[in-house]
DNA sequence: AAGCCAACCTGGACGC
DNA sequence: TGCGTCCAGGTTGGCT
């Protein structure tokens, strides 16, 4: 049975990045509601009104955080569990739990949705991105190429569970559990091994796997669930759920050895695996 | 001090 | 049908 949700990891959040730029680029915010709500970090329609009147210049990803950027300050938005963006016409009905609406000089709009609440939408100086949190607090970028040297070191110092440490966004930034556990089924390797008792040669394949699969569900345009939980900017579902190797697919056959995949919980989380295929 | 774990929140699945 | 219970997940903060 797959989960119920379709959480934005790396692969969700760049969709949805590319997505939204030919839609902001340029772009003027000409009016904006913020509706107060407690999100993980709670929008606060003070700090956002910071945000009137600045021409979008870009949009960034470091992780699973976006940076909507102006010259002088940024939007930093976290998609959380269920968070959505979407460019919509005034026209259509704003969804439950639409948080926030930047209004834009090309007459549409960019919605904030987040039912569960675990998102986040700040507004902070553009300059000063990198140097606080959450951008500052962040790892390695996974497609970056020392992102394998970053998991070695890490994986040298702990003895967590490998899948565990794949999570830790301090190591790695933009993996959840889906992914992870996704690219330990490529690279052959148990969820449940301590990250110190894997060779240097196991690590370098492991960083390989999880870029090859960021890059593979990247170009499918993200995973969305059966539940149709993640779509991009213009609600386009991704196609990446059928190339699923291991995740929600526990009692399933490994497409590999036939075998059954089965399914763990290291620390509260799922870990799906093929015990043939992983060790 | 590393590492575990509860809390946050809601909708969907499931059982009775 | 309808109500209750459980579960998913990313991140933070508290505890050991």
């Amino acid at each position: 049975m797959l989960p119920s949700v379709a959480v934005p990891e790396l692969p969700e959040v760049e969709t949805v990045r590319r997505s939204l730029l030919p839609h902001l680029e340029g772009r003027r915010v000409v009016g904006l509601e913020a509706r107060r709500v407690r999100l993980r970090q709670g929008i606060e329609p003070d700090e956002w009104r910071a945000f009137e009147g600045v021409v979008v210049r870009t949009i960034q990803r470091r992780g699973k955080y976006l940076a909507v950027t102006g010259d002088e300050v940024s939007a930093v938005l976290h998609l959380g569990m269920s968070g959505r963006l979407a460019v919509a016409d005034p026209s259509r009905p704003h969804a439950a739990h639409t948080h926030l609406v930047v209004h834009l000089d090309s007459g549409r709009e960019l919605r904030f949705v987040d039912p569960r609440r675990f998102g986040s939408a700040v507004v902070r100086p553009t300059r000063t991105l990198p140097l606080v949190p959450p951008f500052a607090l962040l790892g390695a970028e996974p497609l970056d190429d020392a992102a394998g040297g970053v998991l070695r070191d890490a994986a040298g110092r702990t003895r967590v569970a490998i899948r565990n440490l794949q999570l830790d966004q301090t190591v790695l930034a933009g993996v959840g559990n889906i992914y992870a556990n996704e690219a330990l089924a490529r690279a052959g390797i148990h969820p449940g091994r301590p990250a110190n008792r894997l060779s240097r040669r196991r690590l370098d394949r492991l960083a390989w796997a999880v870029r090859e699969t960021l890059e593979d569900a990247i170009a499918a345009g993200g995973t969305t669930l059966e539940d149709g939980g993640f779509a991009n900017a213009t609600g386009e579902a991704g196609n990446f759920a059928v190339d699923l190797a291991v995740y929600g697919r526990d009692d399933a056959t490994c497409r590999r050895c036939g075998g059954v995949i089965r399914r763990v919980v290291l620390t509260g989380r799922s870990a799906y695996f093929c015990p043939h295929c992983q060790h």
